[in-house]
DNA sequence: CAGAATCCTTCCAGATACTG
DNA sequence: CAGTATCTGGAAGGATTCTG
C-alpha cells in the first residue's frame, strides 16, 4: 500500500479540528444551550428558585430522566445549585446561580431574533418546498 | 381498565407540549443554529461566497455528507445561496443572504457570553467531578 | 468539481419499573 | 417527593463508493 494514503491524511485533519472543536468556546457553548431541555430549565428557574415536580410541571412534556440528566448537568456546570431540605418527605430546590443568571440575555437575543425573523425562514422553507418536491 | 390512567394524561400532556415546542420561535431558532456544522458554515461564510471544496477544507473535520445536507438546510431556510455557474467542472458558490447575515450577530453574543464565562462553568465542572468521583 | 447513494454503527431519548 | 436502574428502537453521523 501506498505511503500516506488520502484517507489517512484527511482523518488527521479530522482529529486536528475535533480537537480545535473542543477547545472552542463558541461551540462548548452553543453545544450546552442547544439541548432541548436545557433552554427551557433555564426559562423555567428565570423567576425565582423551583422544586424539582413544579419544574416537571412547568415542562410538560420532559420525562424523569431527562430533567434530572438536565438539572444534573447545569449543576456540574455552575448554572444552577441543587438545595436539599432534609425532611419527611425531602425537598429539593433548584435555582440559577449568578452565573446562570447572565445567561439570560443570550437567550433573550435568541429570542428576540427568533420572534423577528422566523417567519421568513418558514416561508423560505415552503417555497422551497413548493418548487421541487 | 380505570377511566383515563396518568399515563393516559401524562401522553395528552406530552403531545400539547410538543406542539407548543414546534409553535415557539426560539426553540426553532435553537434546533436550527444549534446543529454542529450550522455555526461554522455560517461563520465560514460571513466574509463573502466561498465555493463548495473551499468551505469543506475550511471546515476540515466535516464530512461530505455533512457539509451538503447541511448547506441544502440552509438554502431551503432562506439563510444560504447556492449559485451555479455552468462550466466544466461546475463550479457552485454559496453565500449568505441577507437574512442569514442578520443571523450573524446574534452569533456574535453566543460568543462574546461563551468568551467570557466558559472558563468559569469549566472550572465548576472541574470542581463538581473531583467532590464526588 | 460537486455531489448522490449506500451501508453501518453508535449513541441517545423515551418507556418502564423500582426505591429511600 | 425526588429520584435511580435498565432496556430498547430509531435516527444521526461517518466511511465508502460511484457519477454528471
Amino acid at each position: 500500500m501506498p505511503t500516506k494514503t488520502a484517507a489517512t491524511r484527511r482523518e488527521e485533519a479530522r482529529e486536528a479540528y475535533d480537537a480545535f472543536l473542543a477547545a472552542c468556546p463558541t461551540r462548548k457553548l452553543l453545544d450546552r444551550i442547544s439541548d432541548k431541555w436545557v433552554s427551557l430549565v433555564l426559562v423555567a428557574l428565570a423567576d425565582g428558585p423551583r422544586r424539582y415536580n413544579d419544574i416537571a410541571r412547568a415542562i410538560a412534556g420532559v420525562s424523569q430522566k431527562m430533567l434530572t440528566q438536565t438539572l444534573r448537568s447545569l449543576e456540574r456546570d455552575g448554572l444552577v445549585v441543587r438545595t436539599v431540605t432534609p425532611a419527611v418527605p425531602v425537598r429539593v430546590d433548584y435555582d440559577l446561580t449568578p452565573l446562570g443568571r447572565t445567561l439570560l440575555p443570550v437567550m433573550r437575543s435568541i429570542k428576540v431574533w427568533a420572534e423577528a425573523h422566523i417567519e421568513e425562514v418558514e416561508s423560505a422553507r415552503a417555497e422551497y418546498d413548493s418548487q421541487q418536491g
